[in-house]
DNA sequence: GTCTATAGTGGGATAGAC
DNA sequence: GTCTATCCCACTATAGAC
């Protein structure tokens, strides 16, 4: 889940038709099941939907539901796909309005808990499946890298937009640091179980303080040097 | 598991009677299994070992593989108590030689990747499960609190027996800190696909240090009210 | 309370015919 | 591309032995 920035499904065998499109008649069935899909998701969980009861509501086999779809797991990507749209409109809005660094940040890390919030329920069961190291859903999976890198994106236009000034070395890396902070959100957010998420909000609001005088500190020289260190060791180990 | 086996030894031994734990035959036939259930995970993996399998090797029949583990998932809880205990272990030894604070975390952070090492091919599996939210296998559920207390309470020592100086506030609140550190260590672990987990030991070694200055940091003014935001944040968002 | 044997059920995933 | 038939395995159920 964490990012919940998903990437577009690339689960269909490319049949016929080249250029990454599909058959009329194969993006039309794929649509169906993947409609759903999503739906009895929603009704039960992800948990309690089965293949089989996927292939029933959208008409089809069992086995022409795992032509389209190679596990359930890549059924909930095209869940991760809606949830990123709502995100990136959302996020966008409250980007055109503000200026100041802790604003951006808190409202781009805030609408992702206002548009995650109807999924609450639900998010344990993908985010157990989104945790697998070698699934494609997790977002640090190289089939993630695309969403991955939209997700940085996000937070890059939260830095350049804004009026931040920290230490230079880290500004290239901030994009990427605050993306592993939407991380640490999302991880909390599927163990809060208080009301409409209160906790995690709670928690968005005091940490972005905090998060916004840690990077003005970096620019006083006794804290310059770890912080370089630290934008060193995330470059390090990064790859 | 570890702490239950508390049977004292009587000259007319009672039949059963368990008060809270098991009767010896009953904890020979349950660590049959597990021994059995972890030697075939090594071999492989989870996904790779069936119940049948565990049955087979602990030379017990299906059933009673059931009897003592509700589940497959509950055989990895097994596996975490072993873990932790034989950390424990390595660490405490290691504890006892040491006493600048960067080395005792090093040493323990370092003893962990060497403890789970034969385990890290399937790793990913457990970490799925303990990913869920709502799973007694999550670090966070209440039904793992005396793993977690007691690993917890490694990093006391670590603290406790060092000559680190820190910020008072923060002083109390650095074990559970420390822990989740090691949570990040982890995290970085399982998705760690380097040779002998390299690229995390190279993590270790390159985070100690930098968490060390960061901590002594603390002590100057400049730093000193961001650190004990930072503890009140912790604070209020964990309960 | 501990254990066996056996016979299910349900659901994820696959093979191969058409 | 779509189907039917099938496999495999986690898990359950049961009935009974000690």
């Amino acid at each position: 889940m964490t990012t919940l920035t998903a990437v577009p499904d690339r689960a269909v065998p490319p049949p016929e038709q080249p250029a990454g499109g599909l058959t009329p008649k194969a993006a039309q069935t794929r649509a169906q099941i993947l409609e759903a899909a999503l739906g009895l998701f929603r009704e039960s969980g992800y948990d309690g939907t089965t293949m089989r009861g996927v292939a029933r509501a959208a008409d089809v086999s069992l086995g022409n539901a795992y032509y389209y779809f190679a596990s359930k797991e890549h059924l909930v990507q095209g869940f991760y796909d809606q949830i990123q749209v709502a995100h990136a409109e959302a996020a966008a809005s409250a980007l055109a309005s503000e200026t100041g660094f802790p604003e951006r940040l808190r409202a781009v890390l805030e609408t992702w808990v206002d548009v995650a919030a109807p999924y609450h329920e639900f998010a344990g069961a993908f985010f157990k499946n989104a945790a697998e190291p070698r699934s494609p859903l997790s977002p640090f999976s190289t089939e993630s890298t695309a969403a991955r890198e939209a997700s940085i994106a996000l937070y890059r236009r939260v830095v350049e937009g804004s009026d931040l000034k920290v230490a230079p070395a880290l500004r290239a890396q901030l994009p990427e640091l605050l993306w592993l902070l939407q991380m640490g959100v999302v991880l909390f957010w599927v163990h809060d179980d208080s009301p409409a998420q209160r906790r995690t909000r709670d928690l968005v609001a005091n940490a972005v303080p905090l998060v916004d005088r840690l990077a003005r500190l970096t620019r006083l020289p006794v804290a310059r040097g770890l912080a370089d260190d630290v934008v060193a060791l995330v470059r390090k180990v990064r790859g």
